[in-house]
DNA sequence: CGTTACCCCTGGAGGC
DNA sequence: TGCCTCCAGGGGTAAC
Protein backbone atom coordinates (compact mmCIF):
# COMPACT_ATOMS: atom_id res chain seq x y z
CA UNK A 1 0.00 0.00 0.00
CA UNK A 2 1.53 2.68 -1.10
CA UNK A 3 1.90 6.40 0.56
CA UNK A 4 4.86 8.77 0.16
CA UNK A 5 7.32 6.98 2.13
CA UNK A 6 7.04 3.75 -0.33
CA UNK A 7 6.88 6.31 -3.25
CA UNK A 8 10.10 7.93 -2.64
CA UNK A 9 12.21 4.92 -1.28
CA UNK A 10 10.72 3.29 -4.46
CA UNK A 11 12.13 6.45 -6.61
CA UNK A 12 15.76 6.51 -4.60
CA UNK A 13 16.06 2.76 -5.25
CA UNK A 14 15.36 3.40 -9.00
CA UNK A 15 17.49 6.15 -9.70
CA UNK A 16 20.89 4.69 -9.59
CA UNK A 17 20.13 2.16 -12.05
CA UNK A 18 17.57 4.05 -14.77
CA UNK A 19 19.34 7.59 -14.88
CA UNK A 20 20.83 8.30 -17.89
CA UNK A 21 19.38 4.94 -19.48
CA UNK A 22 18.28 4.78 -23.17
CA UNK A 23 14.52 3.22 -23.66
CA UNK A 24 14.57 0.28 -26.05
CA UNK A 25 10.99 -0.34 -26.26
CA UNK A 26 7.81 0.18 -24.21
CA UNK A 27 4.69 -2.38 -24.07
CA UNK A 28 1.51 -2.04 -22.30
CA UNK A 29 -0.44 -5.09 -21.22
CA UNK A 30 -3.58 -3.63 -20.53
CA UNK A 31 -5.19 -0.68 -22.09
CA UNK A 32 -6.21 1.16 -18.81
CA UNK A 33 -5.60 1.53 -15.26
CA UNK A 34 -7.57 4.22 -13.26
CA UNK A 35 -7.27 5.59 -16.65
CA UNK A 36 -6.69 5.18 -20.45
CA UNK A 37 -2.54 4.36 -20.92
CA UNK A 38 -1.54 5.85 -24.05
CA UNK A 39 -1.10 4.01 -26.72
CA UNK A 40 1.53 5.67 -28.30
CA UNK A 41 3.58 5.58 -25.15
CA UNK A 42 6.22 3.29 -27.15
CA UNK A 43 6.51 6.04 -30.00
CA UNK A 44 7.08 8.50 -27.00
CA UNK A 45 9.73 6.90 -25.18
CA UNK A 46 11.61 5.01 -27.51
CA UNK A 47 15.01 5.74 -28.00
CA UNK A 48 15.32 8.72 -24.80
CA UNK A 49 17.44 8.33 -22.04
CA UNK A 50 16.10 9.26 -18.45
CA UNK A 51 17.59 12.28 -17.30
CA UNK A 52 15.87 12.14 -13.73
CA UNK A 53 13.07 10.97 -11.12
CA UNK A 54 11.33 13.23 -9.29
CA UNK A 55 8.48 13.02 -6.54
CA UNK A 56 5.19 15.10 -6.29
CA UNK A 57 3.00 13.48 -3.20
CA UNK A 58 2.46 10.02 -4.44
CA UNK A 59 3.19 10.57 -8.19
CA UNK A 60 6.26 9.29 -10.21
CA UNK A 61 7.57 12.20 -13.21
CA UNK A 62 10.21 10.23 -15.23
CA UNK A 63 12.19 13.32 -16.88
CA UNK A 64 12.68 12.53 -20.09
CA UNK A 65 12.17 15.73 -21.70
CA UNK A 66 15.82 16.29 -22.55
CA UNK A 67 16.77 16.26 -26.05
CA UNK A 68 16.43 12.53 -27.59
CA UNK A 69 19.22 11.13 -28.92
CA UNK A 70 17.04 8.98 -31.60
CA UNK A 71 13.89 10.16 -31.99
CA UNK A 72 14.09 13.40 -33.36
CA UNK A 73 10.87 14.87 -34.23
CA UNK A 74 9.37 15.74 -31.34
CA UNK A 75 10.81 16.58 -27.71
CA UNK A 76 9.84 14.33 -25.49
CA UNK A 77 7.84 15.06 -22.15
CA UNK A 78 7.21 13.13 -18.84
CA UNK A 79 6.32 9.92 -17.96
CA UNK A 80 3.75 10.07 -15.05
CA UNK A 81 3.01 7.56 -12.65
CA UNK A 82 1.06 7.00 -10.06
CA UNK A 83 1.24 3.25 -7.60
CA UNK A 84 -2.49 3.82 -6.81
CA UNK A 85 -2.85 0.98 -3.55
CA UNK A 86 -1.30 -2.26 -4.84
CA UNK A 87 1.50 -0.70 -7.25
CA UNK A 88 5.17 -1.79 -7.35
CA UNK A 89 8.22 -0.86 -9.57
CA UNK A 90 10.72 -3.64 -9.97
CA UNK A 91 14.03 -3.96 -12.46
CA UNK A 92 14.23 -7.39 -13.62
CA UNK A 93 16.71 -9.30 -16.08
CA UNK A 94 15.12 -8.31 -19.87
CA UNK A 95 13.08 -11.44 -20.89
CA UNK A 96 12.26 -12.52 -17.80
CA UNK A 97 8.95 -14.12 -17.03
CA UNK A 98 6.25 -11.93 -16.43
CA UNK A 99 3.91 -11.90 -13.68
CA UNK A 100 0.60 -12.16 -13.52
CA UNK A 101 -0.64 -8.42 -13.46
CA UNK A 102 2.72 -7.10 -14.56
CA UNK A 103 0.67 -4.29 -16.99
CA UNK A 104 3.47 -2.63 -18.02
CA UNK A 105 7.34 -2.85 -19.44
CA UNK A 106 9.86 -0.42 -19.94
CA UNK A 107 12.74 -1.63 -21.53
CA UNK A 108 16.09 0.23 -20.64
CA UNK A 109 19.28 -1.10 -22.59
CA UNK A 110 20.47 -3.29 -19.41
CA UNK A 111 17.39 -3.88 -17.29
CA UNK A 112 13.32 -3.73 -17.56
CA UNK A 113 11.29 -1.88 -15.26
CA UNK A 114 8.07 -3.57 -14.71
CA UNK A 115 5.00 -1.53 -13.39
CA UNK A 116 2.56 -4.43 -10.82
CA UNK A 117 -0.59 -3.63 -10.03
CA UNK A 118 -2.93 -6.37 -9.08
CA UNK A 119 -6.03 -3.50 -8.57
CA UNK A 120 -5.00 -1.62 -11.18
CA UNK A 121 -5.73 1.80 -9.39
CA UNK A 122 -2.44 3.17 -10.74
CA UNK A 123 -1.84 5.80 -13.44
CA UNK A 124 0.03 5.98 -16.09
CA UNK A 125 0.01 8.97 -18.53
CA UNK A 126 2.52 10.74 -21.41
CA UNK A 127 3.09 14.63 -20.33
CA UNK A 128 4.60 16.31 -23.55
CA UNK A 129 7.23 18.78 -23.51
CA UNK A 130 5.70 21.09 -25.82
CA UNK A 131 2.71 20.79 -23.39
CA UNK A 132 2.06 22.56 -20.22
CA UNK A 133 4.20 21.80 -17.56
CA UNK A 134 4.18 18.82 -15.80
CA UNK A 135 2.94 20.57 -12.55
CA UNK A 136 -0.04 22.00 -14.97
CA UNK A 137 -1.19 18.49 -15.30
CA UNK A 138 -4.60 17.77 -14.33
CA UNK A 139 -3.94 15.39 -11.52
CA UNK A 140 -1.17 17.51 -10.29
CA UNK A 141 -2.41 20.99 -10.62
CA UNK A 142 -4.10 21.07 -7.46
CA UNK A 143 -1.47 18.87 -5.36
CA UNK A 144 -1.21 20.57 -1.72
CA UNK A 145 1.96 21.26 0.22
CA UNK A 146 4.55 18.65 0.11
CA UNK A 147 5.05 17.26 4.01
CA UNK A 148 8.79 17.00 3.86
CA UNK A 149 9.44 20.64 2.96
CA UNK A 150 10.49 23.32 4.61
CA UNK A 151 6.80 25.01 4.57
CA UNK A 152 5.00 22.68 6.50
CA UNK A 153 5.59 24.20 9.50
CA UNK A 154 3.06 23.95 12.90
CA UNK A 155 1.99 27.74 12.50
CA UNK A 156 1.09 27.00 8.38
CA UNK A 157 -1.24 24.01 9.54
CA UNK A 158 -2.67 26.45 12.26
CA UNK A 159 -2.81 28.89 9.86
CA UNK A 160 -5.05 26.70 7.36
CA UNK A 161 -6.80 24.32 9.80
CA UNK A 162 -8.70 28.23 11.56
CA UNK A 163 -12.61 27.85 10.86
CA UNK A 164 -12.67 24.50 9.86
CA UNK A 165 -14.88 22.41 10.92
CA UNK A 166 -13.61 19.01 9.41
CA UNK A 167 -12.10 16.48 11.47
CA UNK A 168 -8.44 16.59 11.45
CA UNK A 169 -7.70 13.35 10.14
CA UNK A 170 -9.52 13.63 6.87
CA UNK A 171 -8.13 17.24 6.63
CA UNK A 172 -4.30 15.44 6.47
CA UNK A 173 -5.66 12.85 4.41
CA UNK A 174 -6.49 15.48 2.38
CA UNK A 175 -4.06 15.65 -0.94
CA UNK A 176 -5.21 19.09 -2.45
CA UNK A 177 -4.36 20.76 1.06
CA UNK A 178 -1.33 18.49 2.30
CA UNK A 179 0.35 15.58 -0.29
CA UNK A 180 1.35 11.66 0.21
CA UNK A 181 -0.48 11.25 4.15
CA UNK A 182 -2.68 8.21 3.34
CA UNK A 183 -4.18 6.30 5.66
CA UNK A 184 -2.06 4.32 7.80
CA UNK A 185 0.66 7.40 8.41
CA UNK A 186 -2.31 9.74 8.96
CA UNK A 187 -3.33 6.76 11.70
CA UNK A 188 -0.10 6.68 13.18
CA UNK A 189 0.58 10.29 13.47
CA UNK A 190 -2.40 11.37 15.15
CA UNK A 191 -1.70 8.77 17.87
CA UNK A 192 1.96 10.23 18.33
CA UNK A 193 0.75 13.44 18.68
CA UNK A 194 -2.24 12.32 20.85
CA UNK A 195 -4.84 14.31 19.01
CA UNK A 196 -8.12 12.02 18.47
CA UNK A 197 -9.02 11.70 14.42
CA UNK A 198 -11.97 13.31 15.11
CA UNK A 199 -11.36 17.01 16.43
CA UNK A 200 -12.52 19.34 14.58
CA UNK A 201 -9.04 20.55 12.51
CA UNK A 202 -10.56 24.31 13.73
CA UNK A 203 -9.93 23.69 17.32
CA UNK A 204 -6.56 22.12 17.24
CA UNK A 205 -4.37 25.18 19.55
CA UNK A 206 -1.07 26.38 17.89
CA UNK A 207 1.14 23.56 20.00
CA UNK A 208 -0.80 20.70 18.79
CA UNK A 209 -0.58 21.46 15.37
CA UNK A 210 3.36 22.26 16.12
CA UNK A 211 3.22 18.28 17.50
CA UNK A 212 1.29 16.95 14.72
CA UNK A 213 3.75 18.10 11.77
CA UNK A 214 6.60 16.82 13.57
CA UNK A 215 5.05 13.77 13.95
CA UNK A 216 4.09 13.19 10.32
CA UNK A 217 7.32 14.18 9.65
CA UNK A 218 9.08 11.89 11.78
CA UNK A 219 6.59 8.95 10.80
CA UNK A 220 7.07 9.70 7.07
CA UNK A 221 11.15 10.46 7.45
CA UNK A 222 11.24 7.29 9.65
CA UNK A 223 9.70 5.29 6.93
CA UNK A 224 11.41 6.33 4.15
CA UNK A 225 14.95 5.82 6.29
CA UNK A 226 13.32 2.20 6.94
CA UNK A 227 12.94 1.29 3.40
CA UNK A 228 15.88 2.63 2.60
CA UNK A 229 18.02 0.40 4.17
CA UNK A 230 16.67 -2.09 2.13
CA UNK A 231 16.72 -0.58 -1.45
CA UNK A 232 19.24 -3.36 -2.90
CA UNK A 233 17.26 -5.63 -1.62
CA UNK A 234 14.41 -3.75 -3.40
CA UNK A 235 15.63 -4.02 -6.93
CA UNK A 236 17.20 -7.13 -6.57
CA UNK A 237 15.16 -9.65 -4.36
CA UNK A 238 11.39 -11.49 -5.63
CA UNK A 239 10.28 -9.32 -2.41
CA UNK A 240 9.48 -5.98 -3.74
CA UNK A 241 9.36 -2.68 -2.33
CA UNK A 242 7.90 -5.12 0.82
CA UNK A 243 10.47 -4.57 3.72
CA UNK A 244 9.34 -0.91 5.22
CA UNK A 245 7.06 -2.93 7.66
CA UNK A 246 7.07 0.14 10.39
CA UNK A 247 5.65 -1.24 13.80
CA UNK A 248 2.15 0.28 13.63
CA UNK A 249 1.28 1.73 16.70
CA UNK A 250 -2.59 2.08 16.02
CA UNK A 251 -3.57 1.61 12.24
CA UNK A 252 -5.14 -2.06 12.38
CA UNK A 253 -5.12 -2.70 15.59
CA UNK A 254 -8.70 -1.96 16.26
CA UNK A 255 -9.45 -3.76 19.62
CA UNK A 256 -6.34 -4.70 20.86
CA UNK A 257 -4.72 -3.07 23.52
CA UNK A 258 -2.97 0.71 23.25
CA UNK A 259 0.97 0.20 23.32
CA UNK A 260 1.11 3.35 25.65
CA UNK A 261 -1.82 2.28 28.35
CA UNK A 262 -3.63 -0.67 27.85
CA UNK A 263 -6.78 -0.24 27.19
CA UNK A 264 -8.37 -1.27 24.07
CA UNK A 265 -8.02 0.98 20.51
CA UNK A 266 -11.15 2.31 19.34
CA UNK A 267 -12.39 2.14 15.52
CA UNK A 268 -14.20 4.78 14.05
CA UNK A 269 -14.98 5.45 10.04
CA UNK A 270 -13.89 9.31 9.20
CA UNK A 271 -14.59 10.14 5.64
CA UNK A 272 -15.02 6.91 4.77
CA UNK A 273 -11.47 5.37 6.21
CA UNK A 274 -11.18 2.85 9.09
CA UNK A 275 -9.90 5.39 11.90
CA UNK A 276 -8.28 3.48 14.47
CA UNK A 277 -7.19 5.46 18.02
CA UNK A 278 -7.25 5.08 21.57
CA UNK A 279 -9.52 7.31 23.36
CA UNK A 280 -7.41 7.67 26.80
CA UNK A 281 -4.31 8.92 25.17
CA UNK A 282 -6.25 10.40 22.37
CA UNK A 283 -7.66 14.23 22.51
C1' DC B 1 -17.63 24.76 2.03
C1' DG B 2 -18.21 20.15 3.82
C1' DT B 3 -19.76 15.66 3.58
C1' DT B 4 -21.05 11.47 1.43
C1' DA B 5 -21.29 8.14 -2.09
C1' DC B 6 -19.42 6.02 -5.97
C1' DC B 7 -16.12 4.33 -9.12
C1' DC B 8 -11.93 2.07 -10.85
C1' DC B 9 -10.19 -3.65 -9.29
C1' DT B 10 -8.39 -7.74 -7.04
C1' DG B 11 -7.66 -10.70 -3.41
C1' DG B 12 -7.74 -11.95 1.37
C1' DA B 13 -10.60 -12.95 5.32
C1' DG B 14 -14.47 -14.67 7.44
C1' DG B 15 -19.17 -16.75 7.50
C1' DC B 16 -22.02 -20.49 6.13
C1' DT C 1 -14.21 -27.61 -0.71
C1' DG C 2 -16.70 -23.66 -2.44
C1' DC C 3 -19.47 -19.77 -2.60
C1' DC C 4 -20.93 -15.45 -0.90
C1' DT C 5 -20.14 -11.02 1.22
C1' DC C 6 -17.32 -7.53 3.10
C1' DC C 7 -13.44 -4.84 3.22
C1' DA C 8 -8.99 -2.51 2.13
C1' DG C 9 -6.47 0.93 -0.37
C1' DG C 10 -5.74 6.26 -3.39
C1' DG C 11 -8.04 9.68 -5.13
C1' DG C 12 -10.79 11.93 -8.62
C1' DT C 13 -15.44 13.16 -9.46
C1' DA C 14 -20.27 13.97 -8.90
C1' DA C 15 -24.08 14.73 -6.02
C1' DC C 16 -26.20 16.71 -2.14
Amino acid sequence: MPELPEVEVSRLGLLPHLQHQRVSAVRSHVPQLRRPIPAALDDCLRGRRLADIVRRGKYLLFDFSAEATEAADSTGGWLLLHLGMSGSLRLVTPGSARRRHDHLEIDFDQTCLRLHDPRRFGVVDWIPAQAAPPERHPLLAHQGIEPLCAGFTGDWLYAQTRERQIAIKPFLMDSRRIVGVGNIYAAESLFIAGIAPQRPAGQLRRAECTALVSAVRHTLEAAIAAGGSSVRDYVHSDGGAGSFQLRCQVYGRAGLPCLRCGQPLADQRLGGRASCYCRHCQH
